[in-house]
DNA sequence: TGCAAAATAGAACGACCGTTCGATTTATTG
DNA sequence: CAATAAATCGAACGGTCGTTCTATTTTGCA
């Protein structure tokens, strides 16, 4: 009754590194097997088919995901110190953790085309952090960070796209300086849509112009 | 000598389509027979290996690319003209084509950690098509149309970047409006480094101030 | 410690994979 | 038309895949 969630554990470990670099298709329970040094039926019988290993992969990385990337984030100061906190958390797990792939991004290409509940599992959890996203980005508008002039649903578009810009030029082309080029992407969509007036055009969270209400802590 | 030829490209063909939808990886020969009617055999004499098929649709596919997207965009005026015609064909070809995924972007996936000679010549034509457009951007500059006052290179990442973002909503995640959001992104990073000052904001080419150097056909 | 239950191993299955090889059909050409 | 070359077929190969089934080992608990 422990020992089975423990392997269990080292298991979906095992199947997540795996799967970050061949992909959730690529991966396999025979090569899972052989790395964890067990029996195919042995890593089998703790999923009851390939799809609920697949599925179990996606979430052990959903959960990785929020405490990397969005659970340090809504620590920081609502509006614009809590967005750019996101966006460079997100940043560094897509090129940072290079060798490891991101399958959220992953499988979005593998399963476009392919219906099913491992699609469904995948695009509940990236819609999750989507939403998640475009909720700060609406709260740095109600905070008089951003402009309401633009949706935010469509600067979380763009956004999206330099992360998913930065992630081909990284790890397919092998671009070196896409991080800096993701960076300032994002520094010219605030731009756009920023109050205070962009004088020095300097990464520094916008002290200098309050807001309407809380700066909460930090 | 001449029937080869042609049931080789008929084979080729139904390959583009069915990497389009599985991926470079999900095609396999054996049902390219079924699909053709031919033998398994018979289909692989053609290549030789499953790596050089491959490679044979992954440059059918760029005869393809360049033919819809490349070749009539360069017969608009040089600059923006040019820059708009480009982008905008690259978003039909990832968008209104949307039952048939884009190679370039589902191979760079698939191919990002898997060294090799498909890899080699993916990147080579998507290397290819990038440089092409930093090009049109680097002319747009010359031709007064755009500031000089951030990289071509920027400027393609940032492209680029919406793109994919137009292919991951739009496919994946199946949002429709997805293709305004990339349109609209677009004209944000324009205006952004336009030299004329954006008074209306509308799609028109910029004939209101004509740049140093020829305007050529058109 | 002994016993039930959980966990793992091992072998086998049918299916599909890329590839090879020899036979056979089809097309091209002298 | 005949001869030759090209194109295609059919069967088989070793391999990996996910999955099933029955043993066997290991674990947790009374």
């Amino acid at each position: 009754m422990q020992k089975g969630l423990q392997t269990r554990a080292t298991i979906i470990e095992a199947a997540l590194a795996l799967s970050a670099n061949k992909g959730l298709e690529g991966l396999s329970i025979g090569s899972l097997a052989e790395v964890t040094g067990m029996s195919k039926s042995g890593v089998f019988a703790h999923f009851g088919s390939r799809e609920e290993l697949q599925i179990s992969v996606i979430r052990e990385y959903h959960v990785k995901f929020e405490e990397e990337v969005f659970l340090p984030s809504i620590r920081e100061a609502r509006g614009l110190p809590r967005l750019r906190a996101m966006f460079e958390r997100w940043v560094r797990r897509v090129s940072f953790e290079i060798d490891s792939g991101c399958i959220y991004i992953s499988g979005a290409v593998e399963f476009d085309d392919r219906p099913g509940p491992v699609r469904d599992a995948l695009a509940t959890m990236v819609q999750t952090w989507q939403d998640a996203l475009t909720r700060a980005i609406q709260i740095a508008i109600d905070e008089g960070h951003l402009s309401d002039a633009i949706e935010p649903e469509q600067i979380m578009f763009e956004i999206h796209g330099l992360i998913l810009a930065l992630h081909h030029d990284a790890r397919f082309l092998r671009n070196p300086g896409s991080v800096e080029r993701a960076r300032r992407g994002f520094e010219r969509v605030l731009a756009h849509t920023l109050l205070t007036p962009p004088a020095d055009a300097g990464t520094a969270p916008s002290a200098s112009r309050p807001g309407p209400s809380r700066l909460a802590r930090r």
